[in-house]
DNA sequence: CGTATTTTTGACTTGACTCAAAGCAGGTGG
DNA sequence: CCACCTGCTTTGAGTCAAGTCAAAAATACG
């Protein structure tokens, strides 16, 4: 990804910072120094909006992201369409396609940035040789099940507020995790993409944002996202519950005592 | 799962309709005589409601399910929860601890049935010796991933009585890969866990229900779901496309042999 | 510099939630 | 065999969070 302080990106070359430079750990728990021994990887550079491939091609591989913002989406046969994911540096992307022949969703770049593919057949041959990695691969997916599934959790109890909460401080952890402000950042994607993924309209990740910013605990001016109250924020999502048995279903106004309380 | 004809189950020995005596294609894709032949699995009977693991425990290996059905649920530390998913024979139970030591999920059955225990150090054992087995698992781990999409999908695009005709549809379709009727049969889950499941409240199941029944689609009284009209209720959940360039979806995976041990 | 896109805000509507209560089956114990 | 729990389901009435529609403001882009 492009150095996250500058408002607009114009080099084409891509830019990575010197504490990722070295090992990277990557969230999806992938060992990527045992793959690059046994797997010849393609380099590819994107631009933003470039798709990357569309759900119902043939599937050739998967792409570990090496720099950049993508979003994954699924789309219904009735044109219903829904953002599943967005996906940053150390990421995979199409490991949903695996035991199939077809992309499963389509991937598109939010940012300029680098993909490193792992050709299928050379892919295939190398987990089949080597165990290690085929082990990494599992634990890939298994942690892509469990943040799926935190998120549903969270789209289900959750109101707008929370969930966008719950955004923002889940993007800020991966920044922060790739070298970058956990706090100050620039979202990659538009409010009806947000909405998309969380499951609400544009207008109302809008005035949930503004709702956060009114209480002091975020600071927003379009894409440049400020936390400012980290903790009061993570109190919003419903974490630490001083009373195990509160149902947290709160609106501006609970939210606004827990902001109080800190 | 016990014959779903019945409306009591009396007998504690788990059967096995004929159909499914011989050749089951496991949802999960996962090759289960390759397994067999590999890991030493431990037979486990369970009744209705008991719990075979808590969130946090410690992760001893996948469950396989050969009969019954169970449901997974995820709680947040402020006490919110969620059911993840109703899962039936020949269907995981766990694969999302991988790559950690704790359980990430309540399992609890929901009837009385039969789960096949593949201890850990076996298992993992037999992934690294065998690469068909992994790969097996990579499979049915992508299959989970595109299951969970496919819901994300639904639950943030449908409203309640779609959300609802969506299940109704796939605990169907589910039952008649195992042999039984598509259009007839048992919900073995509340109301409230249907509603924890679609993200809706359980009056608000009730009322969809209630809604596709005035409507002539389905007929339910209280657990038992007739299915009357098919193609109505799929077009119901938006699936009619008049236009041929839709998406290829999904591929069923990999028919799988189950050796029905003594 | 003009056009397109994205974001924000306001006014109004509505589908689902909440609260409340009644109906129904199953199981238990007398 | 019946009375009585208990848990599940259904239905109704009122409320509210988020959706919808509309328009203006801010920014991006060719």
């Amino acid at each position: 990804m492009q150095a996250l302080a500058q408002p607009k990106v114009r080099s084409s070359n891509v830019q990575v910072l010197p504490s990722a430079q070295g090992a990277v750990s990557l969230r999806s728990g992938f060992d990527v120094a045992l793959l690059l021994e046994h797997v010849p990887i393609i380099k590819r550079h994107v631009h933003a909006s470039e798709v990357l491939h569309r759900a119902g091609e043939a599937f050739g591989g998967l792409l570990l992201i090496h720099a950049g913002c993508f979003k994954t989406v699924i789309t219904a046969a009735d044109g219903r369409e829904r953002v599943t994911a967005f996906r940053l540096r150390g990421e995979l992307l199409g490991s949903e396609a695996f035991g199939t022949d077809f992309q499963q969703c389509d991937a598109i770049a939010l940012d300029d940035g680098e993909v490193w593919e792992l050709p299928r057949q050379a892919m295939n041959a190398a987990l089949a040789r080597v165990p290690a990695l085929a082990e990494a691969l599992t634990v890939a997916l298994a942690t892509e099940l469990r943040q799926d599934r935190a998120w549903l959790l969270s789209l289900g109890t959750h109101n707008a507020e929370q969930r966008v909460a719950t955004l923002l401080l889940d993007l800020g952890q991966r920044f922060a995790a790739l070298g970058f402000s956990r706090t100050q950042y620039l979202l990659r994607m538009t409010r009806a993409e947000i909405g998309s993924f969380l499951g609400l309209q544009l207008e109302t990740v809008t005035r949930a944002m503004t709702n956060l910013a009114a209480l002091g605990l975020i600071c927003v001016q379009r894409k440049d996202i400020h936390i400012l109250q980290h903790a009061a924020l993570v109190r919003v999502t419903g974490a630490a519950a001083t009373n195990p048995s509160c149902k947290v279903k709160s609106l501006s106004a609970p939210v606004a005592l827990l902001v109080a309380a800190a």
